[in-house]
DNA sequence: ACATCACGGATTTTT
DNA sequence: TCCGTGATGT
């Protein structure tokens, strides 16, 4: 293959990024700067010019669609080297036979061997290697044939550990809240033991309990939740050293997107793979080994859980030379903008300038200057639907290429899409609302992979009990109870006492029959686990247990809906046995458990996209519909009193903007039904800090000059403060204690910006760290 | 085992 | 207003 990869038509920034070879590099790119391309360069410049091995090459996202893409693009990439190499000429320009030779080629050869994925799917897959060597602080093992709970297993588990063996109120301790506290201390790193060390009262000291109990099921019914398949890998390189050595000399090239919405344990785990347990900033072993993550902190919009876009701060400090920016040869920006036209980039940054955590970068325009924004103020949500839906109706009859699909309508909140779709059904334009309810959460679904986890792991008790009896086989919950009470009491796995004949006769009753029944089938089919793919099992349990005939006897639309879903999900099956060498069931198991979607199609069917903001990052449009911008909408509420989270709040309008390439509408209503009651709403503070002279809009007034109070104080204090030089504002440095009204006494642990614009992460005990900016946020120091 | 009703709660959600 | 949950009744 050709030594060299045309980067010509890169630019220069760009052309930095793909040519870095060993050591560490930040790359901070900014929304449309062309990162993707940046990254799968990057990867084929590591093999082609450098010679590195594929399989010491590590690629982390944070979702499956962003690793099909790397993927796709890198093969593409490469195929096209070869297409010239070999026959002087790119590989479009070959015979589609030529072309699929060449890309099965690559794939066999080079793709194949390349780690990309997603945080969750990597470590799935180094623990079916490694996790049998681990261990827990309190002695709790899995084996390799783990199964992976889900957001709901996990919640049930809680719920059950909360009412069930604590007896204690669950509207005190309320499962949902209970489970998100466990999961923030998983993101931290924190085990059972130590989140109790940091408890000082007893609600506390409960959910360290709930924590410690939770993971004792979890154990139990060998299985993980999403949060232990990255902190298992972590503590498992932590406790044993050659395992961490394995991996690390494994992994030379460790590349990292969306580097702002890691948290930190998925932090330590690269942390580690790259320095091999040594302290990352003292770390110099760059000798054919590199760390590249990319990123964008005003893209951070995740911290709800437990992304933490302070760790892209600090990738200077932990593993850069800490040179100026100007200065320093460990990070590059992507500023050049191929998405939006100038005017759409213009405002996106005047807005995003309002924040004080970020690192300096301006979006530089290359394309034209494109239509002013039009900002519409509506009546109420009905009107502001019909100014939506009417635009997408001139638009589309003015300009005959923009199809449907072309447009978006974005929103802070899903309950939003309610009104856009009966102005949308109205008019008769096809939509889609992106998000909703997804196929892997479908009852079906997860009851077909019920069966199949059942079979994989026989320890999974809470897969057994999903299918036991479904379809109904006359085991009722009495009969339920009696086997899994004695399954306690012995404190065996239930799967011991269904599938032994005396215990089952003796617990069971009149049940026994249909109990036994269950217990063959899973029997049975748990047997052919090594002799049978995935797919053969998949159809064997599907007609044994009658599940297949039970829909098709019910008859019902909605009984045929649920076929088709399961009939979908057995071709998922099979194509995943197509793509994979390794066809096993644990396998598949593992893919679909971490699958969010099926559809991966949707780009040919031309209609209308709605979608929170949340779900457009990452996502491009032509026209794009930026609806709701009111006070306590959009900012949220929850987010008003909190610097920190306005701010982030912020980053989601910035993303929100980002999104469009040529025409960008901003909307807001003056009053808005609200869970039932119409609430009069204020336009939302993001508006004025837009460039008026880049806005029309329907109201000569329809920004108005003045705030409400609360928000007015705010910004006259900011611009205050920023004028006067006043004491000691500014004069903080780490280790500082201070008083805050609301969180009590804190350390300031890290800084943040410089000069006027300073922010400040400060540890409260008890409540972990929150970022306050001095300047807005009433706080005394403690000398 | 299932339907029905009253009640409370309602950002965002990559895996 | 609307949805999911839990208690109640048949």
């Amino acid at each position: 293959m050709s030594q060299t990869l045309d980067i010509s038509h890169l630019n220069s920034s760009q052309r930095r990024a793909v040519e870095h070879y060993c050591g560490p590099l930040l790359v901070v790119a900014g929304a449309g700067s062309g990162k993707t391309r940046a990254l799968t360069y990057r990867i084929a410049n590591l093999v082609l010019n450098h010679r590195v091995d594929p399989e010491n090459i590590l690629a982390v996202t944070f979702t499956n669609k962003a690793a099909r893409e790397m993927k796709e693009r890198i093969e593409k990439l490469f195929a096209d080297q070869k297409a010239r190499s070999d026959f002087g000429k790119p590989l479009d320009a070959l015979s589609p036979i030529e072309q699929t030779r060449l890309r099965s080629y690559v794939y066999k050869n080079i793709t194949k061997e390349l780690w990309i994925g997603t945080f969750h799917a990597l470590c799935a897959r180094i623990l079916r290697f490694d996790i049998e060597k681990y261990q827990d602080g309190s002695g709790r093992k899995w084996t390799r044939n783990f199964s992976i709970f889900d957001e709901s297993d996990a919640q049930s588990l809680v719920k059950e550990i909360v009412t069930q063996k604590l007896n204690l109120d669950d509207k005190k301790f309320d499962p949902k809240s209970v489970r998100y506290a466990i999961s923030n201390a998983k993101n931290k790193s924190l085990s059972p033991q130590d989140l109790e060390k940091d408890q000082s009262n007893f609600r506390g000291r409960v959910i360290a309990n709930v924590y410690s109990m939770y993971q004792d099921t979890l154990s139990a019914n060998n299985a993980l939740d999403f949060d232990d398949l990255i902190l298992t890998p972590v503590q498992l390189l932590k406790q044993n050293e050659q395992v961490r050595a394995y991996w690390h000399k494994r992994f030379r090239h460790v590349l990292v997107d969306e580097y702002q919405d890691t948290n930190r344990t998925q932090y330590d785990l690269i942390s580690l793979l790259v320095t091999n347990g040594e302290n990352s900033n003292t770390f110099n072993e760059w000798e054919y080994r590199s760390v590249f993550v990319v990123g964008d902190a005003d893209q951070s919009i995740y911290s709800f859980r437990a992304a933490d876009f302070t760790i892209l701060m600090g990738f200077q400090d932990d593993f850069g030379d800490r040179l100026h920016d100007d200065d320093t040869r460990t990070m590059v920006k992507l500023e050049e903008n191929y998405r939006s036209t100038r005017n759409i980039l213009e405002v996106a940054n005047q807005l995003i300038d309002n924040n004080t955590e970020r690192i300096d970068k301006v979006l530089k325009p290359t394309r034209g200057e494109g239509e002013p924004i039009f900002l519409y103020r509506a009546d109420d949500e009905t009107s502001e639907a019909e100014f939506v839906t009417n635009q997408i109706r001139q638009l589309e009859a003015k300009h005959p290429e923009l199809h449907h699909g072309k447009f978006a309508i974005l929103y802070r909140t899903n309950a939003q899409s309610r009104a856009m779709e009966d102005s949308l059904v109205k008019l008769q334009i096809p939509y889609k609302v992106v998000g909703g309810l997804r196929f892997y959460d479908r009852k079906e679904i997860k009851d077909v992979l019920g069966y199949l986890r059942a079979i994989a792991n026989p320890f999974d008790t809470i897969s057994l009990l999903r299918v036991i009896n479904t379809p109904r086989r006359g085991i009722g919950k009495t009969t339920i109870d009696s086997l899994v009470k004695a399954s306690q009491e012995l404190s065996i796995p239930l799967w011991e006492i269904l599938s032994d004949e005396t215990s089952v006769k003796s617990l069971a009753g009149r049940s026994a029959k249909g109990v036994l029944q269950f217990a063959q089938i899973i029997q049975k089919w748990r047997q052919e686990l090594d002799a049978c793919s995935a797919s053969e099992i998949a159809q064997g349990v599907l007609e044994d247990s009658g599940y297949v005939a039970d829909l098709r006897n019910q008859g019902t639309d909605e009984a045929t809906d649920r076929l088709e879903n399961v009939q979908e999900l057995y071709n998922a099956v099979l194509q995943f046995e197509e793509n994979n060498d390794d066809p096993s069931l644990l396998g598949f198991l593992a893919s679909a458990s971490l699958a969010s979607d099926l559809d991966n199609l949707g780009e040919e069917d031309q209609k209308v996209s709605l979608m929170t903001l949340h779900s457009s990052k990452g996502l491009e449009f032509p026209v794009v519909f930026l609806i709701g911008l009111e006070q306590g909408l959009f900012p949220n509420y929850r987010s008003m009193e909190d610097p920190a989270a306005l701010e982030e709040e912020r980053r989601l309008c910035y993303v929100g903007i980002t999104r469009a390439q040529e025409r960008l509408f901003i909307s807001y209503a003056r009053e808005r039904r609200l869970y039932g009651t119409r609430e009069p709403a204020s336009p939302s503070l993001f508006l004025a800090e837009l460039p008026r002279e880049l806005l029309n809009s329907n109201v000569a007034a329809a920004i108005p000059n003045k705030w409400t109070k609360p928000i007015s104080e705010i910004r006259r204090n900011k611009s205050e403060s920023r004028n006067m030089p006043n004491s000691h504002a500014n004069d903080w440095s780490v280790g500082d204690r201070l008083i805050h009204k609301a969180y009590g006494e804190g350390e300031v642990v890290r800084i943040f910006g410089a000069g006027n614009k300073i922010c400040l992460a400060v540890k409260f005990p008890g409540l972990g760290q929150k970022i306050i900016d001095p300047k807005m946020t009433p706080i005394r120091r403690e000398d």
